[in-house]
RNA sequence: GGCCCCAUAGUCUAGCGGUUAGGACGCCGGCCUCUCACGCCGGAAACUAGGGUUCGAUUCCCUAUGGGGCUGCCA
């Protein structure tokens, strides 16, 4: 039997990190067992579902790179498919029409719960005719041949829930809308859908779902309810915790390979790996991989996943990726050239994410407006050092071995190590103590750029003198 | 409260009866060095508790404790 998986994110928020990694682990197992996945918009709920966050869900995916062979279904739209089976689950006595108003509903509750017994429905409208007119919803009404209903789960393995724990729940709103789990059934059954990866608080309404299979007499899919990630107070994680929603992630500078990577590695484990292609997570990826405990979402983690990323990423690549945020930083348009692709390269090993990275390269495309103060006290004491290299360095050709002579000429000149030479160097090509190495920046920014830097740091030491 | 699920360092995890309990992030120390990083080397740090089962339990079973989930005309 060959796989398909969905994901079903109902479009009440933006995609957020635990959707995406079910996402990614539906999406995985599909890919290695060469089947099929599924987008499937869950928006049978209209008070809360909004078109946009269908658009931004699918964009998310756009980011991530996860494509999925069917879809996006849209719940919203499959009325009639859904009101066939209502019909006929009514007919065949295994829902009911309930007329019971909500005031009613919740007295009974408020009741039981006084009475210290389960909140359940008590069956007031299973008897036929009880009334036929005003709102109405429908329930399931239970079978009360079985006891219990079992299943097996391929992470938890055998979960058995007594019937006495539910009640005939209710599948449609009096708004003629499915409830969840009743247009979840009948679309992961017609959808044909073999495998059903999703979060663990969805294992106390797999019961339910499956005594819907039942009733609708179809085949029952494999189950995997995978750990829930949780924040750093071991809370489901949450705004609370920190940024939960994907286009969070990617307006932070990180790579969508990285995040994936990260969010994998949240449950998953193969050998001693950490850092996977897709490709390999594709290969390797299996339920028997999964933990069984819910996981802490660990932000300082997924920044150095993020930073192998940077570091193995082709340059021309990364400074295509890089551009958007230095334009954003710059406030104009900067192009994808061989220039920015060099200078991507000097930061590649200190920048964690493309934001940082950005501001790591500023310096190459705007002059300093002005110098760490620590800086020029420290190294800066006069114009002198400065001046030497301007005139040493005029009539040079522009290249690190020259660059190098000039300063170790400069060196025993002054009678200093290399860091007094560097160091104001540094301060007048970025305007900061923090930079990539004195030659590579010198080399990318041009000779009349850099000595023109240089001067204007000695004009600003002199003025100030 | 009831039901269900879970339990190895701060965190992510390996382990599937016999291991000096392995790796990774983070942290600390050192080396490298023109700054910062990177890289390299080293270090501290864990089997929740109590009962069983067994020659032997981190590993299997039970209980307790702790954490999470569900208990909606949300998904």
């Amino acid at each position: 039997m060959s796989v398909v998986t969905r994901f079903p994110p109902s479009p009440t928020g933006f995609l957020h990190i635990g959707g995406l990694r079910t996402a990614l682990f539906n999406y995985l197992y599909a890919r290695h067992h060469d089947g099929k996945f599924i987008l499937r918009i869950e928006d049978t709920d209209s008070e809360r579902s909004e078109k946009r966050f269908s658009e931004l869900i699918i964009k998310a995916f756009e980011w991530v790179g996860l494509d999925f062979d069917e879809g996006p279904y849209f719940q919203s739209q499959r009325g009639e498919i859904y009101a066939k089976y209502i019909d006929k689950l009514i007919k065949e006595g295994k829902a009911y029409r309930c007329y019971c108003s909500r005031e009613r509903l919740s007295k009974l509750k408020e009741s039981q719960i006084s009475k210290g017994i389960k909140p359940h429905y008590d069956g007031f409208c299973r008897e036929q005719n009880r009334k036929t007119s005003g709102d109405y919803t429908v329930r399931f009404k239970l079978p009360d041949s079985v006891g219990k209903v079992e299943f097996y789960d391929m992470i938890h393995g055998k979960i058995s829930v007594a019937l006495s724990e539910l009640d005939d729940f209710i599948i449609v709103r009096s708004n003629r809308m499915p409830m969840y789990n009743l247009a979840c059934v009948i679309d992961d059954a017609l959808m044909g859908v073999t495998d059903i990866i999703r979060g663990d608080d969805h294992l106390s309404n797999t019961p339910k779902q499956i005594l819907l299979y039942k009733a609708l007499g179809f085949d029952i899919p494999r189950y995997a309810h995978v750990p829930m990630i949780l924040g750093e107070d071991k809370k489901r994680f949450s705004k609370r915790h920190g940024a939960t929603s994907v286009s969070v992630y990617k307006d932070e500078g990180y790579l969508p390979d990285a995040l994936l990577n990260y969010l994998v590695r949240l449950g998953f484990s193969y050998k001693d790996q950490e850092i996977f292609s897709l490709d390999e997570l594709i290969r390797y990826f299996d339920i028997d991989r999964l933990g069984k405990s819910a996981s802490v979402f660990n932000p300082s983690k997924l920044l150095w996943i993020n930073s192998v990323y940077i570091k193995n990423r082709e340059p021309s690549k990364l400074a295509e990726e890089i551009a958007p945020f230095l334009s954003e930083l710059l406030k104009r348009e900067i192009d994808v050239d061989e220039k920015l692709t060099e200078a991507v390269k000097t930061v590649q090993q200190r920048a964690k994410t493309l934001k940082e990275a950005a501001g790591q390269l500023k310096f190459y495309f705007e002059a300093p407006s002005d110098y760490d103060e620590k800086g020029i006290k420290k190294y800066c004491k006069d114009s002198g050092l400065l001046k030497e290299l301007l005139r040493l360095a005029e009539d040079i050709k522009w290249s690190e071995s020259e660059l190098k002579r000039v300063i170790e000429e400069t060196m025993d000149k002054f009678q200093i190590k290399m860091i007094k030479v560097a160091q104001p160097i540094r301060i007048a090509l970025t305007g900061k103590t923090v930079s990539p190495g004195i030659y590579e920046m010198m080399l990318i920014l041009g000779k009349s750029e850099s000595l023109k830097r240089i001067e204007n740091l000695s004009r600003f030491l002199d003025e100030r003198a």
